[in-house]
DNA sequence: TCATTTTCTGAATTAGATTCAGAATTTGTC
DNA sequence: GACAAATTCTGAATCTAATTCAGAAAATGA
């Protein structure tokens, strides 16, 4: 059976170089220009290959979303590994997001599309099924740490909430950040400054509600600013995102710009 | 001038029976099968009329999507100018969004739509613009909310957060909510019960977490329900969205049945 | 070597958004 | 009321891209 193996192995293979170039493509020229020709194309496949893969686009789109998720999980294990407070552990959760999100945003956007109800009803029942796996290891990864509080006596055990139910809170919060941060011309118009700031701050008022100790102040941003810092350095090993207090230029407004240079 | 007052009039009514068609398209056959041709058809215009009101699909999207979000307005306002104490209008604005999501889930589905990079980036400048805008009123009903909290001496003044800063909290949370409940089969999957309850409760918490005055507890399932009944009651003069502990049928559940039967 | 099965191919089909040259209507002027 | 200019409407034609599928090519196995 070895040749059958071999062969199975060579499509996997093959339907990661077509996943690769999607996410090139997409990098390179935006979700909206993406076109299924042309990854078979750069490929040096014909359409109908890329096809025996994925049944259409929007399977693509979910699959490439489900593998993305699937990066974070190293992340998200050192942060749940890390011997810290629960609470830290829990910030860090947010910050490797953030960390994510800062070097690909179109990992966020690709995401967010495809939750959407027009891609995800149109995605076969299978894909749909394999990302809401995908998702698992990451949610208890996070669970555990809510876990690890509750049995550490850091957080609450009467909350009405399970672990489960709990992390559903600041995963929500982040979440609908992203998606806040991500609608251009919504925070300048509001004059918010740095998203991830306000979500970092937030985050930690909501933990604060839960009683989740030791409790933290966001009022000081040196604090703040200190702590991020210290985690993303003792965890990730990595400096920290900045969270700037001026929203760096919008895509769109990067995109005009290279249109403009055009 | 009264004959370009009227022509002005009449071509807005018919901008709004366009709209009012692709919104009972929506609702009749889904997001993803909406033709631009089916919607002049149905409204006895060619497709070029339609396009000279719209100049694509997605500017249409927006300009449905910034028409139902000006719908909740008046629901907003009534929560906003309601004399009650301050926390509780703040809750009731969440009510107000979940009882439009009960009723119109369409809505949110569109907006999380419209707010995707793709079509969002898709659409025409000015159709971004006005929709921006015309979440204003909205935000400022509940900005007001918040800096009447402050003044009242119910919400801290040092939380390092304008009150506009301040809404984005509860409002990333409820957005965030909506999406992953709208994700179908998330919640099946983890057994996590109404979404929107869990909502409410972190929503709870995190008002606490801010030093919102009067402190709830959020533990009390039987106390949350009366909360959000009496406010329903006194505030819309209706019933209270039901927050069932387990989910209704999801929607794509839904339509496979529907599809089963035909 | 040859029949059978599996996989690959890309031209052809299809679906739908968008355009635009002309038809129809309205306005303004005498 | 008649006519020309300006405005608005029309929908067949165009265009873009996803998707299909009949046949070509390659692999398998006897």
């Amino acid at each position: 059976m070895s040749t059958k193996d071999r062969r199975q192995r060579e499509r996997a293979e093959r339907e990661q170089r077509f996943l690769d170039k999607a996410q090139a493509l997409i990098q390179r020229d935006g979700l909206l220009s993406l076109q299924m020709s042309r990854i078979a194309e750069e490929c040096d496949y014909a359409i109908g290959t890329l096809y025996h893969h994925f049944a259409s686009k929007e399977d693509l789109l979910v699959a490439l979303a489900t593998r993305n998720s699937l990066s974070r999980v190293d992340l998200f294990e050192r942060a749940a590994r890390w011997q810290g407070p629960t609470r830290e552990r829990m910030v860090a959760i947010a910050l490797a997001d953030l960390m994510v999100i800062r070097t690909q945003p179109e990992h966020f956007r690709l995401a967010q599309f495809v939750w959407t109800d027009v891609v995800w009803g149109a995605a076969s029942a299978d894909s749909r099924q394999r990302s809401l796996e995908a998702s698992a290891p990451l949610a208890s990864l996070v669970d555990g740490i809510a876990q690890a509080a509750m049995a550490a006596g850091d957080l609450p055990t009467d909350l009405g909430l399970s672990a489960k139910a709990l992390t559903i809170g600041p995963w929500t919060l982040t979440l609908g950040m992203h998606t806040l941060s991500h609608t251009d011309g919504l925070f300048e118009a509001h004059a918010l400054g740095d998203p991830y700031r306000l979500l970092m701050k937030h985050l930690h008022y909501l933990l604060n509600g839960y009683g989740w100790r030791p409790f933290f102040d966001p009022t000081d941003d040196d604090a703040l600013d200190a702590l991020n810092a210290r985690l993303c350095r003792d965890i990730f090993g990595s400096v920290c995102p900045q969270l700037e207090s001026s929203l760096p230029t919008s895509r769109i407004a990067r995109t005009a710009q290279v249109s403009a240079h055009e």
